[in-house]
Formats: structure tokens, C-alpha cells, sequence
DNA sequence: ACTCTGATTGTTTGG
DNA sequence: CCAAACAATCAGAGT
């Protein structure tokens, strides 16, 4: 069974998004991502741009996974008894292979908890998406749309 | 000392 | 539809 049916609580909402649920083999995911967030965030430090602008373009939403990681480090359980279990384990990446299996054995309903969170920020990212888009009808950024040619 | 990388899955977006 | 990118976390490792 363990199927992950699409028909989930958070598909009720069907949000503005079309959710396609497709379960493929994703192996061969390339995992090189170039995490450069850091270096934004360490660029805005040195910018000391502690105000975040809205007008750039609203970030990704945490997934339900995410969610579930952010919390399993909050719980000192997790992380203590990972510890124990696994002293060698430096931190990072092993835990995260953990958490994802565990995610992965993780039932529906359990799962459903995050997704919940994750569905409600993603409508939040979705209204923000939408302001965005407005406030460039505005005219405010160089970000030239190919509609925006129209005979004068 | 400071900055980046690393791994997990899910959602987003563009072609 | 497919593929690539990017979202947070923290500590280790490199320069």
C-alpha cells in the first residue's frame, strides 16, 4: 500500500497550482546543487540589508519534508539519540539521510501533518507570487515580459 | 576568522 | 510532460 494517493487533504484545497503527483524513479536526481543561498545571505549581512525586500521574488516555500527536518532538529530528542546511536555521525548530511528515510516510512497521516503546513505556506507564497506579479504591472523592474510589446 | 559545502525530499517554475 | 533549481538546517572543512 504505502501508496501516496493524490487525493490528499491538501489536494482538497486545490490551490491555484496544479498538483501532479508523480512517483517516478528519481535516482538519478543530480544532487549538485549549488546551494548559493549562503552566499545571499552572507551578501545581504554584508549589505546589512537586514530588511528583507518584498519586491524581490517571494523564495520557495519550505516542503512538508523540510518542515519535518527544521522540526526533527528542534526536537533534542532526534538529534541527542541520533547522537547516541550514531556518535560518528558528524551532523548534517547523515541525519538527512535518516530523516528521509524515516520521512519515506513515515505513514500518510503522519506525513499529512507537515503537508498541511506546507499547503498553507504554499498559499502564502502563492498570494506573495501574485502581489509580485502586480507590483511589476507596475513597471518597477527591468524584467521586461514579452507581452509587455504593444503598439503605441 | 570567515565562507562554503554537504544531503534529504518537496514544491516551483520554465521550456 | 520533463528536467533543473531551489527551499532550511548546522557543523565541519577549506582558504
Amino acid at each position: 500500500m504505502a501508496k501516496i494517493a493524490a487525493s490528499s487533504a491538501s489536494a482538497s484545497t486545490s490551490t491555484t497550482g496544479k498538483l501532479v503527483l508523480r512517483i517516478k524513479s528519481n535516482e538519478g536526481m543530480k544532487r549538485s546543487l549549488r546551494q548559493t543561498k549562503s552566499r545571499e545571505e552572507t551578501k545581504a549581512n554584508q549589505n546589512k540589508s537586514k530588511q528583507k525586500i518584498d519586491a524581490e521574488k517571494p523564495k520557495k516555500p519550505p516542503t512538508a519534508f523540510f518542515y519535518f527536518f527544521s522540526f526533527s532538529f528542534l526536537r533534542e530528542d532526534f538529534r541527542k539519540e541520533y547522537q547516541q546511536q550514531n556518535p560518528d555521525v558528524k551532523s548534517m548530511r547523515d541525519i538527512g539521510k535518516a530523516c528521509g528515510e524515516k520521512w519515506k516510512t513515515m505513514t500518510y497521516e503522519e506525513k499529512v501533518q507537515y503537508y498541511d503546513i506546507a499547503t498553507e505556506k504554499r498559499a502564502e507564497f502563492d498570494r506573495a507570487t501574485t502581489e509580485y506579479n502586480k507590483k511589476k504591472q507596475n513597471g518597477e523592474y527591468e524584467d521586461t515580459d514579452e507581452e509587455s510589446e504593444y503598439d503605441e
